[in-house]
DNA sequence: TAATCGATCTTTTTT
DNA sequence: AGATCGATTA
């Protein structure tokens, strides 16, 4: 747990550490590091830039130097440490601690973490409401959609699309440099429409939680220099992923570098999130913004073999817009990385399957696997097929819990608990289950409402006699649960749920801890539970149980208003907080089950054996990339195969699933740019064939001895699995096209034309070529 | 107001 | 193929 004040410490902000005599277990920890990690973490006084490759052994000097900052006398609340995903601030405030317990009390949160905890504290001077409750896209795409009503959900998109970029480069609604996003006086309006409703609401999105620390830090000096007191170090993680935004909160709580310590750490190679307003420009340009700053590299990679190194260097290496590092592989290398051709993606998930399997037989752990994939919807083939085979599995972040409706119905009714004036949540669960309480009724609400309390104004509102009992009904259902949250209200307050928690419906309370009690109490009376309960009967979902979840994941929390706002906050902030929460399995400790995850997702992590799967174009990369970004997809190949310490394998398919119908497909342009020599490619392909005459080079060729003069052409080309017309992919030579299919001495042969002009003669029938057919 | 049936997409990637 | 959306109908 972080420290949760804010109050400076000001007899300790100032103590800067100075390397001096080295406690007992010091010199262990710095012998560990090699020349650069120890010059990185002993470094003090100027700004300093870290750029770290991938294997480097980033976290272990970001955890080392806070051990060794805390060693020195710097108050450990006094340090920041901030990083982009839960996951790593997780690791990384576990990794410190290990080093020195008092590393628990340094801030280490995600950006947007700290950007809440600020806002509680110090929202309210901007007039904020200290109690806002966080969009999430979808929440801000309905109160959008709310805004642009008529327009096509399309335009409605584009626009949530462009606000939050606006949020991410800093821009408000009346900067001139909008029109870098889009130049026209209606969007410019929209983005002004929306910051004033949700002003009015009194909530916040994600942009926002950078945006407005900001603005606070600029508008109130007083706040800044207390921030900058507090803070003595700050240290950001994977620094290449930063947006404006984010460098601008990085300055202002830095004092621009004229105040505390600042150190970045960063490796432009691995920046994969551009879409959403990452500037690389960031890491380029920090030495230019924070003056007399020290850059170290670390490019020793003590993590992967070198032909994965050199597999995965290949790649990125056709980029251009590179800062241009020499990782230099330290290990021994080992197996030799496999691309291995597959006829279709159900072969994919069964060579997979295969992999996994034969390697645990031989005393591997499940744990040691990742199935690595561009986007999660991919991950339902690997779910289905290791489901049938008995392989453990876990597939990262698909953050599917939190979208299902009913969870996100449920958390509607613990916002507009929260803040009566949340018009999304009010409209989203007013009438659900119907209530009789329609869209001219909602409006007439919302209108009533006049931006304020639409709890009040639901008891106040004209209405129909009907949606009038609807409103009543929900009101009370809200008015129940803020009675008991409060536990003030006396008689109806520690009284039991008007339904008794235990059996009924199915939900339960386990000993009526905490928050529990007031989500069990407003799922169960509003009727969701039986409503998504009914569903479940009707069509065999676990919609019950997700809510029993939820209800369950509440019970860590307090039963209060602070412990709702909490509890809401932690679900938007960290959708995978409540992996494994449900089974009841010990929860934290990780389980011996292959991991199937997005390339997105894997930043940051390691595994033994890593297979990369869908190397097809259209795939990874998507569609038509091109230009920055076809640099940015190369990255993320590049991220995914350093992620493998031991064996790498590369999937390509020759036909996939899309949108219903089968597609063949063509080989990814990374296999095209991977360096052949350091791969071994593998492909039980149907119709593959191998080169003739001169381009048989080396390998055991199984050639077929048949040969009947007499055969007529469409025989020759069965048996050669070709024929006249067909396209195909050679490793060497790219894509080319089957011209003609003609007996020889040595068996049928087939004549390419390739897009080069070249043409050239194969033999048919032959296994680990470097030709994949491509089907239509 | 709610339910039902075709038409129309869909797949980025995450805080 | 499956979900989602919107117009049409009860």
């Amino acid at each position: 747990m972080p420290a949760d004040s804010d109050l400076p410490n000001s007899e300790l902000a100032a103590s800067k550490p100075a390397v001096s005599k080295l406690p007992a277990l010091w010199p262990k920890y710095l012998d560990v590091l090699n020349e650069e990690q120890r010059q990185a973490v002993l470094h003090s006084g100027s700004p300093l830039l870290i750029l770290a490759g991938a294997g480097s052994g980033k976290t272990r000097v970001i955890t080392t130097k806070i051990a060794w900052l805390i060693e020195q006398g710097a108050d450990p609340r006094s340090i920041m440490a901030v990083t982009f995903t839960n996951k790593a601030a997780k690791e990384m405030s576990q990794r410190a601690r290990q080093l020195e317990g008092r590393a628990a009390d340094v801030m280490m949160r995600t950006f947007h973490s700290f950007g809440a905890w600020f806002l509680r504290r110090n929202g309210a001077l901007a007039g904020l409401n200290p109690g806002f409750v966080i969009y999430d896209d979808e929440d801000a795409m309905s109160l959008l959609s709310k805004i642009m009503e008529g327009s096509p959900k399309g335009e409605v998109k584009d626009a949530a699309y462009k606000i939050s970029r606006a949020k991410d480069y800093f821009l408000s609604p009346d900067d001139p440099a909008l029109a870098a996003i889009d130049s026209r006086e209606k969007f410019r309006k929209i983005y002004a429409a929306y910051e004033a409703k949700l002003a009015q609401i009194g909530n916040l999105d994600f942009g926002d939680l950078i945006k407005k620390p900001v603005e606070i830090l600029r508008g109130q000096p007083q706040v800044a220099e207390r921030f900058r007191a507090r803070f003595s170090v700050i240290m950001v993680d994977e620094y290449q992923d930063a947006n404006v935004a984010q460098f601008e909160l990085l300055k202002e709580l830095s004092g621009g570098g004229g105040g505390g310590y600042v150190c970045v750490v960063g490796d432009d190679d691995q920046s994969i999130y551009r879409f959403r307003g990452a500037e690389v420009k960031n890491i380029l340009d920090f030495p230019k913004l924070f003056a007399g700053t020290q850059v170290i590299r670390l490019e020793k990679n003590y993590r992967s073999t070198p032909s994965i190194l050199r597999a995965a260097s290949s790649v990125v290496g056709n980029n251009k817009g590179r800062l241009g590092k020499t990782l230099a592989a330290e290990r021994q290398d080992g197996k030799q990385p496999v691309l291995a051709f597959l006829a279709s993606q159900d072969e994919e998930a069964a060579f997979c399957a295969d992999l996994i399997q034969a390697a645990v037989e031989k005393g591997g752990d499940w744990a040691q696997w990742a199935i690595l994939y561009r986007t999660n919807a991919q991950s339902l083939g690997f779910e289905t097929e290791f489901l049938r085979r008995g392989i453990p599995y876990r597939v990262v972040g698909s953050l599917k819990f939190y979208q299902r409706e009913e969870v996100k119905d449920a958390l509607a009714l613990l916002a507009f608990l929260a803040n009566p004036r949340d018009e999304v949540a009010f409209r989203r669960v007013a009438n659900k289950p119907a209530r009789g309480i329609g869209a001219a009724t909602l409006d007439k609400v919302v209108a009533a409402g006049e931006g304020g309390d639409l709890l009040e104004a639901s008891r106040l509102a004209e209405a129909s006699k009907r949606a009038r009992g609807g409103l009543d009904a929900f009101a009370k259902v809200i008015e129940d649960g803020r009675r008991v949250l409060e536990g003030s209200g006396g008689v109806g307050a520690s009284l039991p749920p008007a339904s008794s928690p235990g059996e009924k419906g199915g939900l339960s309370v386990k000993g009526g801890e905490g928050l529990s009690l007031c989500v069990f109490r407003l799922v169960k009376d509003s009727g969701l539970a039986d409503y998504h309960g009914a569903q479940d009967e009707d069509d065999g979902t676990q919609r019950l149980n997700n809510l029993q979840e939820l209800v369950n994941a509440a019970s860590l929390y307090p039963l209060n208003r602070g412990g709702l706002l909490d509890f809401l906050e932690s679900i938007e902030l960290d959708r995978s907080a409540m992996e494994g929460a449900g089974e009841g399995a010990a929860s934290g400790v990780s389980e011996n089950v292959v991991t199937l995850i997005t390339f997105h997702n894997t930043k940051g992590l390691e595994f033994k054996r890593v297979v990369m799967t869908g190397l097809e174009q259209g795939t990874f990369p998507r569609e038509d990339k091109s230009g920055e970004e076809l640099e940015e997809e190369r990255r993320l190949f590049y991220v995914g195969a350093t992620r493998a310490m031991d064996e790498l394998y590369l999937c390509c398919c020759a036909t996939r699933r899309r949108f219903g119908s089968t597609q063949g497909c063509e080989p990814s342009v990374f296999l095209r740019e991977i360096d052949k020599s350091t791969v071994r490619i593998i492909g039980k392909r149907p119709g593959g064939f191998a080169p003739a005459g001169d381009f048989a080079q080396g390998g055991s060729f199984a050639l077929p001895a048949k040969n009947t003069p007499s055969q007529d052409a469409r025989d020759l080309e069965r048996l050669a699995g070709w024929r006249r017309g067909e396209r195909l992919f050679h490793d060497d030579y790219g894509y080319g096209e089957v011209m003609s299919v003609k007996a020889s001495e040595e068996g049928p042969a087939v004549q390419v034309r390739f897009e080069s002009g070249q043409e050239l003669r194969f033999l048919s029938e032959h296994q680990g070529s470097a030709i994949t057919k491509i089907r239509e």
